[in-house]
DNA sequence: GTCCCCGTTTCACAAAGTTGTCATATTTAT
DNA sequence: ATAAATATGACAACTTTGTGAAACGGGGAC
């Protein structure tokens, strides 16, 4: 298996050297950006970058600006590095599409288990079928079995079992399944998913019981 | 690990050198501001400032009005120093939502300690799971396990015990949970914390001892 | 172009679950 | 014993979620 390229963009080389230094160890191969334009540039030029590491606070182009910038063409997975509490894009009213936020300070380990987690659910994007608790997803044939009988989803309620099932065990915000199932500039009512979730429960039968109520926060699918 | 910076105002040069002292012998970066207009510029100017000591007593902006602007776009954790009777005002419920209070004078070697508790418990807040005693949280999955069991618990239940296990072995006052779990901003009644800490109690089962009533004071969560 | 079909979104109301408060009981410190 | 603080149970107000129906909107048939 071929190492896999992280962009890390920071314009503290200290702290570029540091994230370096541990993803290195981990066997990632680092190209490393010191301000927005540099990343902008160097993402664009390298095409088989798996993952960005972004720190806000950056002079010329900041942090969020880069993030909008690169979620125009592409949905690499992007973590962003924020000081104590501005973390959530939420806090600032707008969405911009990163997948993990990460607070300064922080740990390495952190990172790195942050890091290997993405990736792992990246790669299930790779992977021709999921299967979990008797439903067997089939991305070519764009087919779902349950118990090995089909059942017909329409796009979007295919889309968002995807979603969960790659994220199974993990509670998902509305805010998170809009992001990923819709796009990231999808302005529409958050409740809209629930109408979604009604359907695949009962389109999925017995088995829409996986798909958990997280009362106050979201959804999550999980086999028992 | 990038040292942590920590940003000291007080208007008093002799004490910000003090204070700097000690604080550059633990290996922090420090930052110094001589009044609360200076602190707010440095403080937004700089965006990864990872701890604040804030004097009360300053010319043009005091100390509680930095805390209060602060608090409106920040969680960064704040040490107030107040002169001897002035934590009245803490006292009296006007709440700032400041994390300490350290009253003059104060010897460097509890400062540096104060310091470094809050530092480590802020950083706990990137762990994706905690584990203490046979309660196990697991934050992505939003759900807790008690002897490997899952117990079903509220949005505020599950936010005041993941702050409980955040803060073991410290005692916190109604005051501080109010802060923390709730918002800087709550002005309802502080007893509504032990309606949730009941029902934590009755839902952690024989575990529940562990939140233990520190009376006159508040609670702490301690395992044996 | 118009009509129709069907997936999607919105909406309003019902249902379910949560949270804060209050009165009362109990415990604790002195 | 007494006063003060905490525990508890019940409940009302409030939020969030579920649901069915209606509105919307794009693409194909005609």
């Amino acid at each position: 298996m071929e190492r896999l390229k992280i962009l890390v963009v920071d314009d503290e080389s200290r702290m570029r050297k540091l994230v370096r230094d541990f993803l290195v160890k981990q066997d990632f191969e680092v190209i490393e950006a010191e301000d927005g334009e540099d990343a902008l540039n160097k993402f664009y030029a390298q095409k088989d970058i798996a993952l960005i590491i972004l720190d806000v606070m950056m002079p010329k182009i900041n942090g969020w600006d880069v993030c909008k910038e690169i979620r125009e063409t592409s949905k690499v997975p992007i973590i962003m590095l924020t000081a104590k509490g501005e973390e959530s894009d939420e806090l600032q009213g707008f969405n911009i599409g990163a997948d993990e936020y990460i607070s300064k300070p922080f740990s390495p380990k952190i990172l790195v288990a942050r890091v290997e987690a993405i990736l792992r659910r990246a790669g299930k994007k790779d992977e021709e079928v999921l299967e979990i608790g008797g439903i067997k997803i089939d991305r070519l044939g764009h087919q779902v079995l349950v118990d090995e009988k089909e059942v017909e989803l329409s796009y979007k309620e295919f889309e968002l079992l995807t979603y969960f099932i790659e994220n199974k065990g993990i509670a998902l915000s509305r805010e998170k399944i809009l992001n990923h199932v819709w796009n990231y500039d999808y302005f529409g009512d958050a409740r809209t998913i629930d109408t979604h979730v009604k359907k695949l429960r009962s389109k999925l039968g017995q088995k829409g019981e996986y798909i958990k109520t997280i009362w106050g926060m979201g959804y999550k699918f999980e086999v028992e």
